[in-house]
DNA sequence: TATTGTTATACTCTATAACTATA
DNA sequence: TATAGTTATAGAGTATAACAATA
């Protein structure tokens, strides 16, 4: 039973919601100057990220792929759009807002990737590509993990509200 | 050279930044309500959490370790301190803004970890203690990792600005 | 002169509810 | 009636610069 027994740091630097927020904290530090110096937000860049990955997508895919709420993708669809870097396409159901990248959001999404991709290789050397790969498998296993745990939870008890407030 | 090979995947499933956010949001979205219940925000939490782990700590340490930048501390020490969880702390530097949990503030840490603790649990056997182990790790390793990068690049680059706006 | 923290300010993101339009 | 998305709005987080107090 090899358990370090300290409490201290089992509370805080083994508190797994605040070990996600600073390591996403340093990596997005690093990463963000290329989104920066092309006038890229953080969530505006995920979502070019995940339209470069496929022709189209509507709102509620984006929405839940890239973790933006649907009031905040309305806005990033404005503006992405306004600078040409996206484009809506028609679609079946008329209620779904399709977009894909346009010939300019490609090429913005291939500069950011070439000027940042010798950082990410600076880190993937420096903390190891195999153990890079395997912290990215885990976030994502975690991720259905707890998804799967919600969905669970609300079968047995679909009127959850956990606890009253105050 | 096992390389899945599937850009596709590589480009978002794999990205980082992107991964650490959508485990950070499914987390934390696990544990938000036992934190709602007693009108506490995550950066607030934070906090207490923090200090639960140190007999005082001033706002530079907390800033640090809870990712919250001075000014939202600030505020963050004004709404805790009104509501008598948190304390001022006297200290040599004057200009040290040094704060303790109160009886109460402790009580009501003490009250979400026990609330929260059988969700921590259903989550560690449902990923596998081991894991969640080696990914806490991983996470706090990889902080040192890109940190250290930063550092080092400073010392090369003290007038970095990386790329002018526009 | 450097450091610590606060204030001021602007912008973005987060979150919810209400509404519109399609299906 | 249910679903997709937008609008409206309030609140919280993010970020920078300017300032005050102390070292």
């Amino acid at each position: 039973m090899p358990k370090p027994a300290n409490t201290e740091l089992r509370k805080f630097e083994k508190s797994l919601p605040i070990a996600l927020l600073r390591s996403r904290e340093v990596t997005t530090r690093l990463f963000k100057p290329f989104l920066e110096s092309h006038d890229l937000t953080m969530p505006q860049w995920r979502v070019l990220r995940a339209l470069a990955d496929a022709d189209a997508l509507d709102a509620k895919t984006l929405a839940e792929r890239c973790v933006i709420l649907p009031p905040s993708l309305t806005r990033i669809f404005r503006g992405l759009t306004q600078r040409g870097l996206i484009a809506q396409v028609e679609c079946n159901d008329a209620r779904r807002h399709m977009v894909r990248l346009t010939e300019e959001g490609r090429a913005m999404f291939e500069e950011v990737v070439e000027e940042s991709e010798p950082t990410y290789l600076q880190l993937a050397a420096a903390f190891g590509p195999e153990r890079l790969d395997t912290l990215l498998d885990l976030l994502n296993e975690l991720r259905n993990t707890v998804q799967a745990m919600g969905e669970q939870s609300e079968e047995e008890a679909p009127l959850r509200k956990v606890a009253g407030r105050r």
